[in-house]
DNA sequence: ACCTCCGGGACCCCCCGTTTCT
DNA sequence: AGAAACGGGGGGTCCCGGAGGT
């Protein structure tokens, strides 16, 4: 074995990078082994079904999760900020990986229990960081909202109309009252 | 010939139904013929291809989309109220439904730029509408992105933590300054 | 009834315009009639299908066969010339026609038995011109297949390699011995 | 694994049996798997595409052509006897199927491009064999060309009028000047 | 244990000849 | 005659299983 990685991790490095790349939640099995230089068999060997794949991910994502936040915190940038995606924040691609993740669960068939509790799982960290960092619940709410309609206008790519007012709105959702 | 309705605007019915009732954007040919009961080709003669069943249903909903949020102002209902779906606002399913539409997109290949321009146009409508309804440009844009974040979660089929706390974002976005 | 010509000999036109344009047996009723600018309905009215439709243009071509050839003759052009195709045969496109028309068959499944004889009455008829202007039936008879074979490559759009050698094939077959 | 031929080879040797036996360049994906007795699936897997498959057969042709070429000569048959198919030669199945696959070019839409490079290719290849069995270069052409007449009848299932003078037609082609 | 080759089968979009209604 | 609708495939995609190497 030459690679340093393991190809369980290739694998799943090579479907973050489809995902963030191409933006869209529409992916083969075929396009994911391509990328990840195994073999479509091979990549059913570690995950052995397409939910298995996505499950995979989300699993990994959730790990990270955490520390992401944390670091984020450390790093000065408040988590409404980092969730509202400003622009001048480091890694909201993870931001989008996981929110395209989101919308990649559409496509697989079936109720996907398991990847739905992961996820929401996930969201509810997300909310708690949320609600710890501002007092008020109701704009704690609205900031979330907000960050997910950010996200919902550009999975569609639909052009973010004004950075100005983008910035105005964040300003206003963080600001002191 | 005993249905009044137009065979063209019973695929569409039908088109509407499925997305609203599964939630999914995922749909077949198949499916809606058999809604709409006609036959595939029956189908494909009105609708020449999947992208022209979209475009139609986009282009249908650009010319009700007019008269409803004129209708909503008429009744006393906020255009802003209306955007984020407050639960006693009685058409909702016309917003979720046109969102269901927008995540559609997603399904076709291909640049699908006729979809695009359409939708956006419809946006556009909204937007103005929220414009010219609340005078400060960056509460209305907040307006806009928490409901399409409500759409978001929705969309996802996530629930809505607490209506009460949907009630209290609703009122203190739409509420006095 | 506005038009000078009848529907009937409007769509036989467009149909022989559209394999004498393309080349290719392919085609469809869709693109006959829309070519002969009548709708669907309209053609399947004078023909009630395709094999029909096949047949008319056979018989048409049946009945302009002989006037052809003898108006051929009557020109100085030998008939070996005109089915050798050579370049200055003004209307080698009747004879284009007539086996483009013949490979057309195969696209139509079943026995046609009807298209067939109807077909091959016309071989026989140009059999036996040949044999009546080529006193030696075996010269007659390459003739006969050096014409299709040079038709044959011209179905398949191969390039005729080179004019030079064409002018002297037809030359060696026609010349006196 | 029980067959000793692989798959791909199985399939290849269907479509032949199917154009050969059918003689007709109308065949479907399905009816080669079925007859390959593998599934449409596996037929797609070793040729992407239907092109995919017409060329598969093309290049094995394209190989096997020269030894076949070579082996007729050995054999003391003419190239110019073999290629007018003078029913006595064994194995003019090689032929007509060459023949036949070349009609089924027009069944695929496209410019089919590499599969007319290829075709082209190995109708050079007879060329040049008849060149140099045959001193006179017209003779030559008026050989290839009979050949290809012939074929033509045959492939419309005409019947080749009489044995006698077919005879006599292939030996005054071949027979010294 | 890890991985590849080969294949299966369900399904999907769309085409097209044809029939029915007006 | 034209408009509408039918229905049987046709080519192609894609998720997945399974035998067998290393």
């Amino acid at each position: 074995m030459v690679s340093r990685t393991s190809a369980r991790d290739r694998i799943l490095d090579a479907l973050e990078q489809l995902l963030v790349t191409t933006g869209s939640p529409q992916f083969t099995l075929e396009s994911v082994a391509q990328a990840a230089e195994v073999s479509k068999g091979g990549l059913l060997y570690h995950f052995p079904s397409k939910d298995a794949l996505l499950l995979g991910l989300v699993d990994r994502l959730a790990q990270r999760a955490e520390s992401q936040i944390a670091q984020a915190i450390t790093q000065g940038t408040s988590v409404a900020e980092f969730y509202l995606q400003s622009p001048d924040t480091s890694d909201h691609d993870e931001l989008q990986l996981y929110r395209t993740l989101i919308a990649a669960l559409r496509t697989v068939d079936g109720q996907h229990s398991e990847l739905r509790t992961a996820i929401i799982a996930i969201m509810r960290s997300w909310d708690q960081r949320l609600q710890a960092e501002v007092d008020d619940p109701v704009r704690a709410e609205i900031i979330r909202l907000v960050g997910d309609g950010i996200y919902f206008a550009a999975l569609l790519q639909f052009p973010l109309p004004d950075p100005e007012l983008h910035r105005k709105v964040i300003e206003q959702l963080t600001g002191e009252k």
